[in-house]
DNA sequence: ACAAAAATGATAGTAAAGCTATTATATTAT
DNA sequence: ATAATATAATAGCTTTACTATCATTTTTGT
């Protein structure tokens, strides 16, 4: 029997706890698929009473809006990148090696695991590289910012930003380097899909290990390390 | 008398083309400085109309909605960006010269142009930092894309990825490179004004010049040219 | 200068989104 | 078994996002 492991969101995010319901949970399951396949503009929760079979009213108890929700799960999808990152660097010594590592980490970032059963992660990240950009450009962006919104993100930025100093004490922009790379990564595999125009990836199955090239040799260039 | 230059832009994008008339014009001066004030989820036709004085039916003359507005206004911004580029290569032979230029004056793309009387650009920059990827993360976007929705933004891409090839004909990600550079400067001032976390430039007057730098220096290493 | 055509204004109306409130019925905890 | 809590069922209200109609200007062609 699996246990389903949770992890701790800022809790100005909710209005209840959704880990800890049969209810909440399958509000985060359907809303990840349903917002995958509306496209967050045209998901409402009158949808998802639907699908869930609840009414609308009940998903409001949870969730103040639909705003809300997005940026809930959005937090989960960095809290879990962070965690199978440092699962996957746990004993390691070599700075690196732990960038490296950290570095695939990241990419693979996009396969299903079973340690949460009622999360989609590749469709979760479908939804981040769609829809993240949308939780932070708003124009009550410095208050949700106060509130803790965004403390996942920021708390892993920071964290590959201490993995990038430890390789190249002299780099400049840790910081940057950081948020870019998954920018980058997100709108890379985005363009491929919908914009090729804009990338010189093409969408399709090999395209992990194309941008895990990339990455490496990016990050490698511009710390002049050799990765 | 000043004469305003005009940009042709799709004609899918819009019903009528607003820069031929008084009250489309006021359409596009007004919406910018409504959508940086409100933000684009607030801002609608209702509230634009109340601010030009007309009603909102007539604005609906123009554009199908707020959304084909806002794609309007971000090409129209890269049609800018890229008049900008040219003008201020021209005559240039050398290829370092020319990247070098042509990356300052993405990042000058910021100040007022006297040649466009109805458009504030440092605040449509604002919008477009703040709003465009909405234009392009929606559920339709492989038909608007098919319609030439983001025809400027991938043309000005194809552009610059031309002048990285220029400067050195083996670097691999020419689009990629050019696409990630104009997200990347556009996130980072971003980010320097709302989410400091995620980004090493602090919001100051002087930050074009500290980012203007980071960003020679970006591509010099990845290049390996020095710029 | 004048009629025809085109653009704009004024006003009304509709469906859906984005909520809030109330009461009834289940579930769960003690 | 009962009190507390969560959920369901239903209703209703305001705003958004449009569409339609007709009167009034403004523009254009001759």
């Amino acid at each position: 029997m699996s246990v389903d492991l949770r992890f701790r969101l800022c809790e100005k995010l909710y209005l209840r706890e959704p880990q800890d319901s049969k209810l909440g949970r399958r509000i985060i399951e359907s809303s990840i698929l349903l917002i995958d396949s509306l496209g967050f503009e045209a998901f409402t929760f009158k949808k998802l009473g639907k699908e869930i079979g609840s009414p609308e009213a009940s998903i409001y108890r949870y969730f103040e809006n639909k705003h809300m929700l997005l940026v809930y799960l959005i937090n989960w999808y960095w809290e879990w990148v962070s965690y199978r990152i440092e699962t996957s660097i746990r004993n390691l010594d070599d700075p690196k090696k732990i960038l490296r590592k950290t570095l695939s980490a990241i990419i693979e970032s996009r396969s299903k695991d079973s340690n949460f059963s009622f999360v989609d992660e590749p469709i979760l990240h479908k939804v981040v590289i769609a829809e993240a950009s949308k939780a932070y450009h708003t124009k009550h962006i410095d208050n949700e910012n106060k509130e803790g919104f965004f403390k996942s993100y920021k708390d892993l930025v920071s964290r590959i930003a201490e993995i990038i100093s430890q390789v190249d004490k002299s780099y400049k922009y840790p910081r940057s380097l950081a948020s870019n790379l998954f920018e980058m990564i997100n709108n890379q595999l985005y363009f491929a899909e919908h914009l090729p125009k804009l990338t010189d990836f093409k969408s399709q199955k090999n395209i992990n290990k194309d941008i895990n090239k990339m990455v490496h040799y990016y990050v490698g260039r511009l710390l002049s390390v050799d990765l």
